[in-house]
RNA sequence: GCGCGCGUAGCUCAGCUGGAUAGAGCGUCGGCCUCCGGAGCCGAAGGUCGUGGGUUCGAAUCCCGCCGCGCGCACCA
């Protein structure tokens, strides 16, 4: 049990000795003011409406029963309208720093998840073009939401849903065939919704050249087959380079293969949720918080996007995942309530919030203070490769996980390339850096460092005061970002630490100090590092021993 | 017009799900290199938290109205 469990298990035992009834929760947090203490909480406070009584009346009461020692607190006092602050004991602020080395790269992984089984739907992109910035985002999110699932217990599986039928494929298709009829001389027109990017005629002319039969594109069906093969594979190898896997793609095609989306309108119908009207079928989605009925099946027979989205989000169920989280762009919240109507006017038992979403505003990319709007290959939209060329993968990931996802972000190229202090992903590599440097000038290989053997009573001034209760808190951090789906958590947090860690660098000599007083602090850098690199491991963004 | 999201320092954004004197980065101004990496550190200035009400011991945070910005409102995905 850690410092903060006890304290708290501890103001339980004594808010009952006062009445307090059974579930009620005490909130500890860290002060603002570190000179408050090392922790405070307002349970007398939320306790005195109940037990009507003034809150410094209950604050009092609860101090006097708190088992000081064995919550490992030193000193207690109340303050303001009836906070309680307890500064802790040394061998308590340094339990975390111990077990952080003792866990090493399993510190802050938790087992809240019970190996209980989700899937992360991401990016999904239809293989009409080069993934573009929004998917970056997408990628980065998904896959850290995936990440911070595993770290607390989930068995995560990473999902990507191709959109390989319907109209923007034939747009597709025809495109290319354009571009074809343009490179055997005739004239080509892209058509109306169709696709103008460069890439375009690099996929008609890869075309022509592995087809010597067909150079004009004739075979719409062959040209369109291969025109989503050869985008499907950069888009691999765009996501490949941003350090992002996936453990299965679905294709949209195969719900119509094996007749799961004839058996989705089929279950609807027979469960008495459709209407015919001026020649399409019609879905009551309006009775499950829809502002409007949908049409499932137009008048040409052709069914809409939403019934295979349907069907498709019945698989995730009839897979055995109890639990979906889909990370979109928020242009296309319309779907969200779809869905779930959908989902619930099945009625087999799919809970409401089923899936889950996690949507992200848009991206802007600001480049030399100008917004970029175009690049070459895709031509009306910026894409994840460009900068990734541009910046690195490193920096990328980051700068699209440092926001919180519902508010727009602003890529700044020019900042993200900065080496130096400005750039916050640099300035967080940086600092791990330094303690790598430390352990190869004093020649000692940080693997071997055993916390659990050195005095840490030397880590007494306030800066190390403030890195230990960091320390301490990571796995709390990591285990509210993953309950939250917020990644930009463990991005600020890193930047916090830097801060504090440069801070500390500056200021205290590790090495060459009184041997009682570098133990200590090998020990203190080694904990930093593992937290540095742990959380920097969760964005997916490497952790250099030197720069 | 309706729905979702967002209005916090000059700029870009946090604010731990209602707590103490609202924070960080960039930018601006002023300091610090014989010392484990100056790719760094220290300090200063800068805010009626869009606005008007409400809820309560206590509101940037919750509720309502208004204003502004973004996205969506297809028998496209």
């Amino acid at each position: 049990m850690s410092a903060d469990d006890l304290l708290r298990a501890a103001l339980i035992d004594a808010a009952r000795t006062l009445g307090v009834p059974e579930g009620a929760d005490p909130i500890l947090e860290r002060p603002r003011d570190p000179s408050f203490g090392d922790w405070t909480t307002n349970f007398a406070m939320t306790l005195a409406r109940p037990l009507k009584r003034k809150p410094r009346e209950i604050a009092e009461a609860l101090k006097g029963m708190v088992d000081i020692a064995c919550a490992g607190v030193a000193t207690s006092e109340i303050a303001g309208p009836g906070f309680i602050n307890f500064r802790l004991a040394q061998d308590a602020l340094t339990a975390g720093l111990r077990r952080a080395l003792a866990l090493d790269a399993l510190y802050g992984r938790s087992t809240t998840g019970g190996a209980r089984r989700v899937v992360v739907e991401f990016v999904s992109a239809n293989p009409t073009g080069p993934l573009h910035v929004g998917h970056g985002r997408q990628a980065a999110l998904g896959d850290t939401i995936s990440r911070l699932l595993e770290r607390t217990g989930w068995d995560v599986s990473r999902e990507f849903y191709y959109n390989d039928a319907g109209v923007q494929i034939e747009n597709l298709g025809r495109s290319t065939q354009a571009r074809l009829a343009e490179l055997a001389g005739l004239e080509g027109d892209i058509p109306e919704g169709g696709y103008h990017g460069e890439y375009i005629r690099e996929i008609a002319v890869r075309y022509a050249e592995q087809n010597p039969g067909d150079a004009g594109g004739d075979n719409g069906k062959a040209v369109t087959d291969f025109a989503v093969q050869e985008l499907r594979k950069e888009q691999d190898l765009d996501l490949q380079a941003f350090g992002v896997r996936f453990d299965t793609y679905y294709l949209e095609s195969s719900l119509y293969e094996d007749g799961k989306v004839e058996a989705t309108v089929n279950a609807l119908q027979a469960a008495g949720r459709c209407y015919e009207s001026e020649g399409a079928l019609w879905l009551r989605t309006t009775e499950y918080g829809d502002d409007k009925d949908r049409v499932m099946r137009k008048r040409d027979g052709s069914f809409t996007y939403f019934v295979p989205d349907v069907a498709y989000h019945v698989t995730k169920w009839e897979r055995g995942f109890r639990r979906a989280i889909n990370v979109q762009g928020a242009d296309h919240h319309s779907t969200v309530t779809r869905v779930r109507a959908g989902l619930q006017a099945l009625d087999i038992g799919i809970p409401e919030g089923y899936p889950e979403y996690v949507l992200h505003q848009m991206v802007t990319v600001m480049k030399g203070g100008e917004e970029v709007k175009i690049s070459k290959r895709a031509g009306s939209y910026v894409t994840v490769r460009d900068l990734i060329d541009e910046v690195g993968r490193d920096a990328v990931r980051y700068f699209f996980l440092m926001r919180k996802g519902d508010s727009q972000l602003v890529f700044d190229v020019d900042l993200a390339r900065s080496q130096s202090e400005e750039n916050p992903v640099y300035y967080i590599q940086m600092a791990h850096a330094r303690l790598s440097g430390i352990f190869r000038v004093g020649e000692i290989d940080p693997a071997t460092i055993d916390g659990a053997r050195v005095d840490l009573s030397p880590l007494s001034t306030d800066e190390e005061k403030e890195l230990l209760k960091a320390i301490t808190d990571f796995p709390m951090l990591v285990a509210g970002a993953a309950a939250a789906l917020e990644p930009h958590r463990v991005a600020n947090w890193l930047l916090e630490i830097a801060r504090m860690t440069h801070a500390w660098y500056h200021k205290y000599h590790v090495l060459g100090e009184a041997e009682e007083v570098t133990n200590a602090r090998l020990v203190l850098a080694r904990g930093i590092q593992i937290v540095l690199r742990n959380g920097l491991e969760l964005l997916g963004i490497q952790a250099p021993e030197r720069m």
